[in-house]
DNA sequence: GTAGATTTTTTGTCTAAGACATAACTAGAG
DNA sequence: CTCTAGTTATGTCTTAGACAAAAAATCTAC
């Protein structure tokens, strides 16, 4: 049907690496003229055509910029060199959630057994057993992690991942919703949206989850608003914080220049709080923006502003 | 801080641009070379500065691609015409529904007035006089229409359209999960989804509003599935049918091969329904595809499923 | 030695105009 | 009315050079 796939069926187009790395198509290039990598073949049309092998190796090299390292110092480096170079890295963080993930694997045995009924039960146990914090703490936020992995390795389908993502939508969205409506007068008052790039809501929801149980009047506008619009969004809701959730799908200077902008534009009066999964936020901190490590810390952070304004 | 935003802060570079309408920094550039829109001003390095007001252009410019129009038709013409062509082309369709639509303007009449709760309160109202049916498709359809027309006048914000998603989100979520949980024996059982490039989720869950209210076993894996990944996700969920929910911004193209190769690929026994507001399937029929024009259909065509195998 | 200011290197993104595959429209024939 | 062939329209790729911003390295002062 098509040449290009046909002829080569294992190499990509500089578009398609673009979007499974997030590297863009210049950065690419510049790479290419810089370092001598990546170097891809050439199609019929004289157009990139990266072998897989290629992509892999940008894979690792995002992951450890992500970490810190700079391009100049890895980018010519070979496979082996990086993987034990990124190996070095990772051991540490991991263990300290000091949870051993074993009670976990269960909601991913009802993930690969297709038992969507069965998936939402549990979930929903949980949440009458321990709570809505503990829920979203302890099992949907490790689970989010577990099953990315998961699907990185390629144990499980992507259709699997999707039917768990819309679970936990259900579940969570019938949790948060179930418990009295907040008061139009609680405080504070938090706009929930993401960056127009991105669309995952699951980090959205989580947030939601807990400001609802710690008293706040949430107003969520879905995933993918435009920077402008929060800022209006937030002056016509007459909120006193924007929460914004960021995936490591995020292009790092979309998400910095983003931020940059929305505090520029959007009143001192008004906080603005980002968290979620995206590497950058931890390596730059940005002037008038609040970083959450963890969903935990969404508590004390509520705190200290009742305190900053009573 | 910035001398480029403390100069002219009315303007932004091309990068936020690509971000916040999502044409890419090519396009942007090719259009002002052949078409002489949009024509930025320039920054103290030489720089692209988009003025707000070509981005409100380019935003309705994009949304009317997304309707079938062409760049070199509209790219050029003034806001005035270019919203004049959005009114009318949603005219039409509208009046053969033989709602005059003055009951419904009070909602519209809630989202400016930024009430979430009170537009929550109103829409659920609706469920408990009328039931779902009713909701959806003498409300939330046509609702839905007229929104994205108040945005294309001008007489919404992007925000204010994202409020009511979320709302209308929640309130579906709601009404459909509160009924009682549907025997997992109940049959059709009904995979819904979406192709990859779509990512409006409304329409999935009027249909699995809908469905649920016949009697079906509904299981959704959101939006965006892959077309491999519906026909694992339909074998291992042991689904009779699939539907499938299209808006215009689809690529009629992407549309006419994705159900080509999906049909091919499904098993006979498996039935493929197709729904939603994209031209094509209205102008091409695929053999062993069902198109379904409205929301009320579906009802009928469970009622023929059932007969076919009692 | 350490803190702070200054220079140098690194790095991503911008610029330009040209090329071309493919999507979409138009016209002609059956 | 339907299908096929020709034509136009359109997005994305190509090239290479420039430069601001960020990071690192060097220098200076105490």
């Amino acid at each position: 049907m098509n040449d290009r796939a046909a002829l080569r069926p294992i190499t990509v187009s500089i578009a398609a690496v673009e979007r499974d790395t997030g590297l863009s198509k210049d950065t690419l290039r510049v790479w290419e003229r810089r370092y001598g990598f990546p170097v891809p073949e050439r199609d019929n049309f004289g157009e990139r055509a990266y072998p897989l092998e290629q992509i892999e190796k940008l894979r690792i090299i995002k992951r450890l910029l992500d970490t810190g390292h700079r391009p100049g110092r890895i980018v010519a480096m070979d496979i082996e060199s990086l993987q034990t170079l990124g190996e070095s890295m990772s051991a540490a963080p991991q263990r300290i959630a000091g949870n051993d993930n074993t009670d976990l694997r269960l909601y991913i045995d009802l993930i690969k057994s297709h038992d969507v009924d069965g998936l939402r039960r549990a979930l929903m146990q949980v949440n009458m057993r321990m709570g809505i914090a503990a829920l979203v703490t302890q099992v949907i936020a490790p689970l989010n992690v577990m099953v990315g992995d998961a699907w990185m390795r390629g144990q499980l389908e992507i259709f699997e991942e999707h039917m768990y993502t819309e679970s936990v939508n259900v579940v969570l969205r019938q949790t948060v919703h179930s418990a009295p409506e907040m008061a139009a007068t609680a405080r504070p008052r938090v706009l929930l949206s993401t960056f127009p790039q991105e669309p995952h809501s699951l980090g959205l929801l989580m947030a939601e989850a807990m400001l609802s149980l710690e008293g706040c009047k949430c107003i969520s506008l879905g995933t993918q608003t435009p920077v402008l619009d929060i800022v209006l969004a937030a002056t016509a809701h007459r909120c006193d914080v924007v929460a914004l959730s960021f995936t490591a799908s995020q292009n790092p200077n979309y998400v910095v220049n983003g931020l940059q902008e929305l505090r520029q534009k959007l009143p001192r009066s008004v906080d603005i709080w980002v968290g979620g999964s995206c590497p950058i936020l931890s390596r730059k901190s940005i002037n008038g923006v609040t970083h959450l490590t963890d969903l935990q810390s969404l508590g004390s952070l509520v705190n200290h502003w009742r305190a900053q304004h009573a």
